[in-house]
DNA sequence: TTGCGTGCAAAGGTTTTGCATGGCA
DNA sequence: TGCCATGCAAAACCTTTGCACGCAA
């Protein structure tokens, strides 16, 4: 299960890149991207390698925001991390990813464990909707 | 917006199909598999395309259960889309997709419409976690 | 007859994989 | 030196699109 018996320099670039946008989405290829603005070359391939480690190891999360783009990755701070109370709020719409903190989903949380058995994954968990000012648009037109 | 003009056999079939089925999911493979096993061949795209027509015409529901693999769909019954308590739970572990219904999520819905102007859609959220079996088992190796 | 829906194949985009090379220990 | 990680290219996968044909109205 430890096989990440060598640190390389496109290990610690990438973490630390991360570690330092916390609070932000990435696709791998805008990693990639990022990474060649600053002249340095690291292969899609090998971003996709790390950041599946990175993920299985809990250091980030995945995010599926829609099946026909691609994946976003998050960095997962420590606080981040024991938080029950942090959630994403996906506008349809507008397609905005919206961080959220709330007590209320806490309590959410442990009313789905105590009363379904189910123990929910805040890391993972989008809800979809319509964003604030995308569902007052709405609300205009019909 | 009104264009389906004309119906067709292919058209027929999938709706039927898909309305005999409630409460399951399936992917346009599948779809097409199930057809092809009763000697109807209807094209991958034409599936597709149906597919996003009944989504629009909110017949049916399109979800994102995983970000690899193909997306699911469900037809959506009557009493399923005027439903704000019906949601969806994904074990991360075993798989399994469970139909909840529960006053505590319509609550939670105008909660975040409430507090923080979302407009959730319970038809496309899915919350991830560890159903009751999977985190018992989990529990035990902890 | 008109034109929408179908089917096939090709294209599109994201992610994974095989294999030779390079770098860490 | 030994072996993991990298990089490139090719493959795999799901989904969309272009185009000609067939079928519904």
């Amino acid at each position: 299960m430890q096989k990440s018996a060598y640190k390389t320099k496109q290990q610690e670039l990438l973490l630390s890149y991360l570690s330092k946008m916390q609070g932000k989405h990435f696709t791998a290829e805008e990693i990639r991207a990022h990474f060649e603005a600053k002249k340095i070359s690291i292969g899609i391939a090998t971003i996709y390698r790390q950041l599946e480690k990175l993920v299985s190891e809990g250091k980030i999360q995945k995010y599926f925001i829609d099946e026909n783009s691609a994946a976003c990755f998050e960095y997962a701070g420590e606080e981040c991390r024991a938080n029950e109370k942090h959630f994403h709020l996906k506008c349809e719409l507008c397609g905005r990813l919206i961080h959220l903190e709330c007590d209320h989903l806490e309590e959410l949380g442990g009313h789905l464990k105590a009363e379904h058995g189910f123990v929910i994954n805040p890391l993972r968990t989008v809800f979809y909707g319509l964003c604030s000012e995308c569902a007052s648009k709405e609300g205009e037109n019909e």
